[in-house]
DNA sequence: TTTTTGTAAATTGTTGACAATTTCTGGAAA
DNA sequence: TTTCCAGAAATTGTCAACAATTTACAAAAA
């Protein structure tokens, strides 16, 4: 069948504009707190109201956006909170990654990791955070991949997008790159090792070590001056 | 204000649905593979087409139907290969709740656990399955409630749910009550003894005991008799 | 009998219209 | 000036109608 027929069967409008919407949303096109307005959506895609008020249920589903009742449509903001819980559980959820890669790693899958590192170390070397950042969560996210899990992926994805709402997470990040260069290397070399317990505490260690530099950094971020024990007169 | 009027301020025609549908799908009364047809959901419901058709997009996201473009919407079935990866998910789960109890218990949490357990443990003196199944369910999600994280508990209830997509598991958890009885006694011990390592450890082990009597099961079910040697004359 | 084909019925996809609510705005009253 | 309050404008919630597609069914052909 010719794949552009394919496609129109499988993906309805109101899936195409819950993609696109998406897209606009992780983009930062519609940063978060802002409101997404049905009838100035539906002009722009050139579709009625339905398929918008559908796409907005899927996003509001996934998190990406909250609804309140005659009131609208708006992109989440994530706060500091949930962003923590968040970490937590990826923490739990690349532990579990790490042990079953452990037992389960193919040499091809050993290589695309080793490269995938190497990949890393160049952009470090280049001073491009920008690019180490994204090679970063592609390394990740095919990690997950990997483990043939594909409810664990499918919710590792989520999170991921959830936390990309979470504002401050971008300006911290990039500062810190060269910080986690060298974990990667021991996480390749813990997985290759077979042994799923030293694997498993890799993984959670690296994703501990993100939360622990978000915290540190908003925390920072809150208290930028010491506060005068002198009253002001 | 009005406890009503509050309902009918916050919860929208579509959410209302979507909370109705929902209850039927898990009560059994559309099984998975069943086909919802919007046109009698909204007669029965007294709404029109639309709202039905934003909550199919909400219990879509959900996991809980499964769409097909022209075609209509269905009650998922969960196939076990997939029910597998989500006893792995969820064990994971189990672990970091059992970690994060361990290290933060309070007096009050602890005898709650223990009255949950003593509870269940009279449903096995009476041979009340259906009930101990409902207590079993309810112990497990107050204590992922317990840790305080709220995307864990979220995401812990999603998975439940579709868990309970997966038909075969109604008919094996039943059979097999008593066996994990005095699992559930080690867990609150090993919680209570403040070790995060043994508590993460018996809930991991509890989780993962559950996905392989489901395993079990499974193959069984595929396999009831040994095939004869002897052909048919 | 089995398969195919054409037509009617059922169902989904999309749209535009109307009602209900919120938000905006300009002027009156304090 | 600031606060308050219509009325207008904008926006969301819901519905009914129409178009497109699939399904059901019966007659014709193999």
């Amino acid at each position: 069948m010719h794949p552009t027929i394919a496609l129109l069967q499988s993906r309805s409008l109101s899936m195409v504009v819950q993609q696109e919407i998406e897209r606009g949303i992780l983009s930062g096109e519609y940063p978060p707190g802002s409101k997404l307005i049905e009838a100035a959506l539906a002009e722009k895609m050139g579709v009625s109201r339905g398929p918008i008020r559908e796409a907005f249920r899927m996003l509001d589903e996934a998190g990406l956006v909250r609804t309140e009742k005659n009131r609208g449509v708006f992109v989440r903001d994530i706060p500091l909170d949930e962003a923590l819980e968040i970490f937590d559980l990826r923490a739990a959820m690349d532990e579990l990654v790490g042990r079953q890669l452990a037992t389960h790693l193919t040499e091809t899958q050993r290589d695309e990791m080793q490269t995938m590192v190497s990949t890393m170390e160049q952009a470090v070397a280049a001073q491009d955070a920008q690019r180490y950042h994204l090679l970063n969560l592609q390394f990740h996210d095919r990690l997950v991949e990997m483990t043939g899990n594909r409810k664990l992926t499918a919710i590792y994805r989520k999170l991921i997008k959830e936390l990309s709402l979470f504002r401050r997470l971008n300006l911290a990040d990039g500062w810190l790159m060269p910080a986690s260069a060298s974990e990667h290397q021991h996480i390749v070399q813990a997985i290759s090792s077979g042994n799923p317990q030293l694997a498993g505490q890799a993984m959670f260690d690296h994703a501990t070590e993100s939360k622990a530099r978000t915290a540190a950094n908003e925390l920072r971020r809150h208290t930028p001056k010491p506060v005068s024990l002198k009253a002001t007169p």
